[in-house]
RNA sequence: GACCCUAUGGUCUAGCGGUUAGGACACUACCCUUUCACGGUAGUAGCCCGGGUUCGAUUCCCGGUAGGGUCGCCA
């Protein structure tokens, strides 16, 4: 029989970061397996559903990649969707429901308790087989042994989560039931009910949680707990989605960075961890910058603009190749091309490298030297940077190579080491100590900017 | 309170009775470079604790501790 696994997200109005990697390991088992990822939306908290809440999820799955075979095509509840075994919106599948608990209470399996209706539960111990974790026996609370019945309709006539959980299971045929280990325990609840019905149970695979970099629960309100945060933070999603796998499962091999086809070959249920796994930004930067290595210049350029726009600076009126030019010296050194909160390291004396420090001083009309930076650059800076400017402004020649040449010149004729000539000029030409290569710099922004920043830093020193 | 899961450096992990306990991120030096980054080299740092089983435990068993989860007319 073929592999049928799904994602059945709550439309809260976000997609946890969680919740993210447990839609990444459906899809990738089902693609290991050839079978068919479905996406079903648990809406039966009518109160908090809206129609934006289910796009949230949806644009997230299509951010990441994750592509459903059957399941909503839009937030529209009403809009068609995609699969045989529809609707895949809990709200639209309350006959199935009635028709359900029907059923049980028929078998006597139910009965209704203050208007509510209880299912009736097992009091021996169950033995919950998992792929994961292996055989758990799970023995009832101190609270069940009291009452060990549960509701599965509430008295207001709605089903509860771990009632249309099974029943949706069960009629879209969902062999493996991948999902967060957050439900193991209840999953007994979930076994009984099968029984109930005399259908076999699907496989359960409950993968361990995302925490906190803290280890502490990772909810809602966390910073990065959302995966809309790295959206607009503009991470790469290939690089979010490599940073998820390797959270509770690895590839072997000493490999970090694996692209995605060849993850699907490797990836099986039984080689995932069973603890859970903490958020770690540093190590996202990480793989986020082996990504934008990799990426084209095209892709690059096209984030980068997005990225300065958002700094408030336009490159419109800017020429193409201008443009590309000056994006290119910064192609192997950005990290993230936001530096946003949720990006932020602990450490707070570094800073990431990011598109604005790279090339923001392309795009400006002129440059501020922070008071800090002209305070340490002052003094003998004057008389250096005049015979600097002198120098390239005789070069006939303006680009990366000449001025190389020019700069070691001045340097040398003044006996002074390259460094006193290279610091200020850099701090000149983008008001920062560190960015891109310098004379690649130069050569980019042309004689006649470089010149006016200089002149105008010259003006500026004691 | 009860029940369940888990435990390798700060973090993510490899390991599956005998290893100098491997890799990556982060960190620290040094090299390269005009700086930052990249790259290169070196380094700091780990099997939670206590009992067993065994000739021998990071690895198997039990207990403890710690962390996480669950016990809702939330999902």
């Amino acid at each position: 029989m073929s592999v049928r696994v799904r994602f059945a997200p709550s439309p809260t109005g976000f997609l946890h970061i969680g919740g993210a990697r447990t839609a990444l390991f459906n899809w990738l088992y089902a693609k290991h397996t050839g079978g068919t990822f479905v996406l079903r939306i648990e809406d039966t908290d009518t109160a908090r559903n809206t129609q934006e809440a289910v796009e949230i999820i949806l644009s997230g799955m299509r951010w990441l990649g994750l592509d459903w075979d059957e399941g909503p095509t839009s937030g529209d509840g009403k809009a068609s969707s995609k699969g045989s075994y529809g609707p895949y919106f809990q709200s639209q599948r309350s006959d199935l429901y009635k028709k359900r608990v029907r059923e049980l209470i028929d078998k006597g399996a139910a009965y209704e308790h203050e208007g509510a209706i209880k299912f009736r539960m097992q009091r021996e111990p169950i033995v919950i087989p998992d792929l994961v974790v292996g055989d758990v026996r799970r023995e009832l609370t101190d609270r069940e042994q009291l009452d060990p019945d549960f509701v599965i309709f509430r008295s207001d006539g709605q089903p509860v989560f771990h009632f249309v959980n099974v029943v949706d299971d069960l009629e879209m045929k969902i062999t493996h039931v991948i999902r967060g280990e957050d439900h193991l325990t209840n999953t007994a609840k979930h076994l009984a009910l099968f029984k109930a019905f005399g259908v076999e149970p699907p496989k359960y695979a409950h993968i361990p949680l995302i925490l906190n970099p803290d280890g502490t629960k990772m909810s809602k309100r966390d910073r990065g707990a959302s995966l809309r945060e790295y959206i607009e933070a503009l991470c790469l999603p290939e690089a979010v989605v490599n940073y998820l796998f390797l959270l509770g499962w690895s590839p072997k091999g000493d490999r970090e960075i694996v692209p995605l086809d060849e993850v699907i070959k490797l990836f099986d249920l039984p080689q995932i961890l069973r603890h859970n796994a903490r958020f770690d930004v540093d190590k996202l930067h990480w793989i986020n910058s082996e990504y934008v290595r990799l990426m084209s210049q095209e892709r690059f350029n096209d984030y980068s603009v997005r990225a300065l726009e958002r700094a408030g600076i336009s490159i419109r009126s800017f020429d193409p190749s201008y443009v590309n030019a000056a994006f290119s010296t910064g192609k192997e050194k950005v990290k993230q091309f936001l530096d946003v909160d949720v990006l932020r390291t602990k450490n707070e004396k570094k800073h990431i490298a990011t598109t604005k420090v790279f090339s923001d001083f392309y795009f400006l009309p002129q440059v501020e030297v922070d008071a800090e930076l002209s305070k340490e650059l002052n003094g003998t800076n004057k008389r250096i940077m005049q015979a600097e400017r002198e120098a390239l402004a005789r070069l006939t020649t303006f680009n990366a190579d000449a001025v190389d040449a020019a700069t070691k010149k001045v340097a040398a004729d003044l006996g002074v080491k390259i460094g006193l000539v290279v610091h200020p000029t850099r701090v000149a030409c983008t008001g920062r100590t560190v960015g891109p290569s310098l004379y690649h710099l130069m050569e980019v922004l042309g004689r006649q900017r470089v010149l006016e920043r200089i002149d105008r830093f010259i003006a500026q020193c004691v």
